[in-house]
DNA sequence: CGAAAAGCGGAGTGACCGCTCCGCTTTCTG
DNA sequence: CAGAAAGCGGAGCGGTCACTCCGCTTTTCG
């Protein structure tokens, strides 16, 4: 959690405590509930009142930005560790897995990621960067030859996308259920299983298009 | 759209033709925009008041179910239709892929199977009739050695769901990119790409405990 | 045809939610 | 230590939605 004010001038003792009870409070109750809690409930846990709130973060999302940039540049990390393997499938079989696990106990998180909310700037920065990263592993595995060579950069949110549903759905009955689906997904991606596919991958733009959306 | 009255008590000509507009009016809307479409706009959309639907239909639920007992009725069909196939294999693909097809169009369904409201009776009854069908489908694929064994009857819902989740998200921008995504998932349900699975399947009871959730 | 029964419409209710406004309190500064 | 600036709390606003209530209209049937 960042110490620094965003912009220059120095916030008063009060209201950088209360800004980061807010903060902390908003990161527990996301986790717990997801990104609909009432931000009223937020206060409440904080200990602060909604004028508090509001002239912290102007809105609610950029409340919830300020919260999952942190959980989000935990991904960054995985996927460098990830990078490093010297077996590329195993590096990206283990970073599905770890950035998975952290959605089982976080439904903010997976709400992100199913786009309740979205499109801020420092999410996009982070995006950015992990990106380079996942590319490299994924040519990595293909020039490996473990790792289907119709299978683009572009198809890695659908892991995400649907793992997430699963996980949703499951995780109150029982929670590694997940697993099992991401190992017959992944069955799915070795280069000996594949199959020739009927449709091209998404392009980056419109990859950004259905991230853009919203009811 | 059954003509008969629930329970015994024949309909004045005014209510069943209201009736009959309900259920259609909200046929369409929720095929184009999901179960979260507002009652208010329904009764417009069919030209009556509130205190029509209400007497119709005690609460929103009640329609919902009306409504997707037609829409529900023709996946029953389409698997029917896949269990004569020679190959097994291809008579599991066929029924993917046409009950998916019908999901693009219609997001009423894709709210249902997501889990959006749920567990009524009729619903109920219709997935006891599908269920037989489908096991032994899946069955007859395992013998003739195209499934892979350890796939179960109770992992359906997963490609139910995870599908449903990549049209959500992708239709608006490539409305058939689903069959890349389904493509993907089956080459890991082949018999061939099989790797041992870490985590056994849903039992039904669990499968059932799912199904019944709600925020 | 006429009256009772059945049905109808839609304004209104209550619950919820994000967000605003402003009189009061705390902190900072000289 | 005092005054000004910064911060604070929470009642209330405006919007949405499922659902209710009741005075009026239409159908039915002898």
């Amino acid at each position: 959690m960042a110490t620094s004010t965003v912009d220059g001038k120095a916030l008063r003792s009060d209201a950088r405590r209360n800004r980061d009870r807010l903060v902390s409070s908003a990161a527990e109750l996301f986790a717990a509930s997801g990104l609909d809690v009432p931000v009223e409930e937020i206060t409440r846990h904080a200990g602060v009142g909604m004028g508090t709130l509001y002239r912290h973060f102007p809105t609610k999302e950029d409340l919830i930005d300020a919260v999952l940039e942190d959980a989000f540049s935990g991904l960054l990390d995985a996927a460098k560790a990830a990078a490093e393997a010297e077996d590329a499938w195993a590096g990206l079989m283990s970073f599905l897995e770890r950035a998975l696990a952290e959605h089982v106990g976080n439904r903010g998180l997976k709400d992100i990621i199913a786009m309740r909310a979205h499109g801020r700037e420092r999410t996009k920065a982070l995006r950015a960067r992990l990106r380079p990263v996942l590319r490299h592993l994924i040519e990595r595995a293909q020039e490996q030859g473990s790792l289907r060579a119709d299978f683009a950069p572009e198809d890695l949110p659908l892991v995400f996308w649907t793992a997430d549903r699963v996980i949703e759905a499951t995780a109150a009955v029982s929670p590694d259920f997940w697993r099992r689906y991401l190992a017959l997904l992944l069955d799915g991606l070795r280069a000996e299983a594949a199959t020739p596919l009927p449709q091209p991958p998404l392009t980056r733009a419109q990859l950004a298009r259905v991230t853009r959306r919203r009811a």
